[in-house]
Parts: structure tokens; C-alpha cells; sequence
DNA sequence: ATACACCTTAGAGTAAGCTCCAAGTCAATA
DNA sequence: TATTGACTTGGAGCTTACTCTAAGGTGTAT
């Protein structure tokens, strides 16, 4: 799969396909004898999970740890799974925080309906909202 | 209160603060009459709820846009309420991801709990992991 | 009144994560 | 075989959201 393809799989800029693999978020993808990218289904597979885990917010390096880790081989797979399990803590972390605005946002699109039926914004005593 | 106390409240530094209203996060906080500014409960509402949407993800550009609609008075009560709801979408959204990145996590983190205990990691046949 | 810590501003600098560019190579078509 | 379009690399540039610096003002304790 050349990597025009990829991009329009994953709807992601050829850029980003080759800085992700450059820095090691990915590790090399298969070439043609010309040296021209030919994405293998490994290598989409790496491709989607970086795309993920970069989607909900893991910083690039510790997605450039996890592929080290890989490279050693057989050795690493405790010190692999701590690192995703790290990675889970982190992003139930930021969801938390998801939900608090989630909830801050249902609470003041209610008051401005009200608002904009009434024609008067009224939060509550103590609602720390505006 | 003052911009320190402020900090220590909200775990976030003076910078922060004083750049949040440089640029218009939130409106212009009360001051003494040397200058120096002295957070009524508002402003610290407004501290808040800029803090809370930042951190889930709703870029500065929102939050200022949010803003010059307070200013504008009380006709702006619709488009605020837009402008809640088009956030809403977009945390939602952003959610999603978060949930599509932990269930890979958790399936990629049973399969190495497996490793570790057997010595070999073994993926399912359409697992799209690695 | 003189330290002293803390505050002020404008503006420059930084980090992460891309994104773009120049100069050149590859490969499919006319 | 010549053109055309897509690919390659290394490196510079950009955007967002801070973060830091310099030069100076404020305010409270001695």
C-alpha cells in the first residue's frame, strides 16, 4: 500500500505518516527495491494504533518507548505491558476531566435555554458558572 | 484574593492566569487601587470554568470567543448557547477517541498479561494490534 | 525609611507536534 | 525516451499554549 493510500485510510497527512516514523512512533516501514514506502499489513497496524492512542492524546514519546521496547524482543513484555498500563491510567485521567466539562457545559446550555426563552440568565447561588 | 493564592487554588501558575486574561479567556479581573489584582468570586468562577474547559481540550480560540459574547450583553444569550453546544460536540467527540483508544489498550494489555505468563505473545488473527 | 517579597507589563523564548520546502529520484504513461 | 506526477530526504518553519525575562512598581514589616 503506497503511502497516498494509507493517508486516505487513516486521514492523515503523508507528512505525519513519515515524521511518525522518522522519530520512531512507528518502527520502519517495508520499501520498494526504489526505496519508495509499500505499507505492509504490519505496517498499517502500527499506523492505526499510533493514529489512536495519538487521537486520545499519548504523547509521542512514550509511543517511541513502546516501539523501542518492542525492538529488544521477547525480553520486553512486562516492561511493555506497564507502559500500557500507564498509558490507560493516563487517558481515564484526562477523560475524568472530559466528563467534569461535560457536565460544567450541561448545566450552562440549560440556563442559556431558559435564557433565550425567558430573555433572563439566572444561574444558581452557588454554581461557579457565568 | 490575591493572584498567588489564586494559583495555589486552581494548581496553575501566575503566567497562566495573567495570560488567560491578556488574551481574553476570561474578562478583566478586579485590582486594587495600586494595580495589582485582587480575584472577586467571579472572576475565580471565571478562573474555573476556563480551567475546566481547557483542560478538556476546548482550544483558547473558544473560550475567547465565549467571552466577547458575555461582553456583548444579553443579546448574545443564543449564540452562547451555540457556542456551548458546538463544544459539547467537539468533547464528545473527543471522548469517543479516548474510549476507542482504552478498549485497544485493554485488549493489548490482556494479551500481554498473557505474555508474561506463558513467555509468548499471541495476537488474535484480526486484532489490527501489535 | 528601607528592606523585602510580591506584584506589574511588554515582549521574547520554548515545547510538542506537526507541516512545508527544496532538490532530487522513481515509475507509469504517451 | 520524455514528460508527468508521486515519491524521497533533511531541514526549516509554523501553531498553540504557555513560560520566562527584564525593568520596574506595590505594600507590609521592621
Amino acid at each position: 500500500m503506497t503511502i497516498k493510500e494509507v493517508c486516505k485510510k487513516f486521514d492523515v497527512s503523508a507528512d505525519t505518516l513519515r515524521y511518525y516514523e522518522r522519530v520512531g512512533v512507528i518502527p520502519e516501514v517495508h520499501r520498494t527495491a526504489g526505496g519508495i514506502r509499500d505499507y505492509s499489513e504490519e505496517d498499517l497496524n502500527w499506523v492505526a494504533t499510533a493514529i489512536c492512542f495519538r487521537s486520545a492524546g499519548m504523547p509521542i514519546e512514550l509511543l517511541i518507548e513502546y516501539v523501542k521496547l518492542f525492538r529488544e524482543g521477547d525480553t520486553t513484555f512486562g516492561a511493555r505491558r506497564d507502559l500500557l498500563i500507564e498509558a490507560k491510567e493516563r487517558i481515564l485521567a484526562e477523560r475524568k476531566k472530559y466528563d467534569d466539562a461535560l457536565e460544567k457545559l450541561e448545566y450552562k446550555i440549560s440556563k442559556y435555554d431558559e435564557a433565550v426563552r425567558t430573555g433572563v440568565l439566572k444561574w444558581d447561588e452557588d454554581s461557579s458558572c457565568k
